[in-house]
DNA sequence: CTGAAAGCGCTTACAG
DNA sequence: CTGAAAGCGCTTACAG
């Protein structure tokens, strides 16, 4: 932790007061070309570095947002998260990360300490069990909120998906390929997003009149463990559903694998659909159907939102943005077997492409 | 950005000097108990939240630690940053989280920022391309380095793992198994990594007096695209090689898809071998036999490391860490074929758990 | 055991 | 167009 030069030594070496140092730095008009050339010259010469902690002391405003994740080994929050990095480095700010792995204590030393680093702004995926107060709280600090993926309210800024439409569209899919009996992997109980998916998931087969027996719907853990014993519960019920909706891409690539180990192949000993459109699910042994809702796209609006709330001023305050792509269906082999895939993740490809 | 109270306010509260209020928060024990607990008080009754950035300003000493990551959408850094971001947390620092994506202009903008930001330290794993006279010149600016699995150089702090050692334990497997000729997919020119892989596979090829034809050694991208050219090239080489070690597990992720695109099973119709143990490779189809070192153990070493560096004084400074982790090997089915997959599989997680 | 004072490196009215 | 001065919220010798 050796200092470096500060403004005062520019200053000193260029012959000017540390005021108009500071200002040359900010780039402000009001100082001669001339001068600020003599200014920088000096800086660059004395290889000077900009404390960004001074100036935040100061001048109070801080440009690192705090980004708090509440699962990084899904794939899917890794590209927000990188989305969200990208977009926010673009605009100066830096991101401080924090990973809550699901765990409310962790979830609140971490919100602590960026309230201790003076967080211009946060992003947030919530940890399962949240407390519906959590986002009034925040928001009481002075420290705006913005919530992703994991809605809590409408009074606060949320970038998100239409769950209960994307889980509708993936159903009605399967019904299209003549499945009557389908069941849902992964429906955790008390848990907001599982049942918008569950009800995307009924609102579908209600629609065409297919009734669903409960053991259908299956609470497993959203890891492709939970979505390997969902395998294992469908081949013991008869009549068996001959096709399953997936909570997310990682409950699905379970699915598959364990239908792999039974010899059986998804597509046509069980159609399957995920969530997500991970990276891997182009890769899979078969190739994953899953819905897309774009995490990059999701990423840059929710950093978006959060910049404009940072730049308004207090009388241009906006009500709460409320966010919730529509997802499209990338159609793969898991769900239309070998024979079908091409042209119709052809075609779904095409309405995908439209959608950005 | 509303401003809350400060140790002023509290000073007040609570009859005393804001020294005393100082030395409270820092738990010094030059304070009586009673007075300390008479400060703690009014701090909880103002809802103090403390400025760690004015501490840091005046105090000359940083807790937040930068983490340069290159590639994120390999999950092999993902577990290494969660990692570190867990121990780091727990020590009290913050972690500052920056993506390059391979992209030097990125890399070097982000280190400014950190270097603004006042870092206390850095981890970063370099995107490809990064000149030597990088790290001297970040340990020039007085902020400790660790370099996480991409070497350059003894004079700096390394965590990384011995690639040669691993590449040929994967290679000599794949010759146990019966192989004589052997690809490597991944060999990508000019890259420090791909040529410590490469060598691995050399010397055993060597020392089982196998020959190698040129064209077995393929450049293709670090991805599952490129393994999937790299199927392609060996399916039209004859006579062909039977078997094939790769650069990496998203590299062998799409090795064994195009494989199952091609109607061919991995293990059967061509031995494959992935390096990093990614939480996927245990759900592909069929599971992946990876080279494992531990992201997780990694990502601990690197941390512990570089804090350290952080606490150690002028004098006691010790010369650089050179860690390599041995990997060890995870027999799945990819490489033995589904026969065989139990016993093998069993006896090597044996090894592997001995080794941590 | 506690307090008064100086100062970390900046920014921002204000004066000229 | 530029400078002198005050101050952001802390920490740290130093004095008592």
């Amino acid at each position: 932790m050796k200092s470096g030069p500060t403004i005062q030594d520019i200053a000193a070496e260029a012959g000017v007061s540390k005021s108009t140092v500071s200002l040359v730095l900010q780039e402000s008009p009001r100082i001669k070309a001339e001068t600020a050339e003599k200014v920088r010259e000096a800086a660059r010469k004395l290889g000077y570095v900009y404390n960004r902690g001074a100036a935040t002391l100061r001048g109070r405003r801080s440009t690192t947002i705090g980004m708090v994740i509440n699962d990084l080994t899904n794939p899917f929050f890794v590209e927000l998260l990188v989305a969200i990095e990208r977009v926010l480095a673009q605009s100066g700010y830096t991101t401080l990360m924090a990973h809550t792995a699901e765990n409310l204590e962790t979830q609140t030393r971490v919100l602590r300490s960026m309230r201790e680093q003076n967080v211009a702004g946060l992003i947030m995926s919530p940890a399962l069990g949240t407390s519906d107060d959590l986002p009034a709280e925040i928001q009481s600090w002075g420290i705006p909120l913005v919530l992703v993926m994991r809605p809590m309210g409408a009074d606060v800024d949320t970038v998100g998906v239409d769950n209960e439409y994307g889980f509708a569209l993936a159903t009605e899919h399967l019904i299209e390929q003549g499945h009557t009996r389908i069941a849902f992997a992964g429906n955790r109980k008390g848990y907001a997003v599982a049942n918008q998916r569950r009800q995307g998931y009924l609102s579908a087969m209600a629609k065409h009149s297919l009734s669903v027996n409960d053991d259908w719907i299956i609470d497993v853990e959203l890891t492709p463990e939970g979505g390997r014993k969902a395998v294992r519960a469908i081949f013991e019920m008869k009549p068996r559903p001959t096709a399953v909706v997936c909570y997310n891409d990682q409950v699905a690539i379970g699915v598959l694998h364990e239908l792999d180990r039974m010899g059986k192949r998804a597509g046509k000993a069980l159609a399957v659909v995920g969530c997500d459109n991970v990276v891997a699910a182009e890769h899979t042994n078969p190739p994953l159907t899953t819905l897309f809702a774009g995490a990059d796209k999701l990423g840059t609006i929710a950093s978006e939102t959060l910049l404009a709330r940072l730049s308004e001023t207090q009388e241009d305050e906006k009500p709460a943005v409320q966010y919730f792509a529509v997802p499209a269906l990338v159609v793969r082999e898991s769900s239309v077997g070998a024979d079908a895939t091409t042209s119709a993740a052809t075609k779904k490809q095409a309405l995908v492409a439209g959608e950005r």
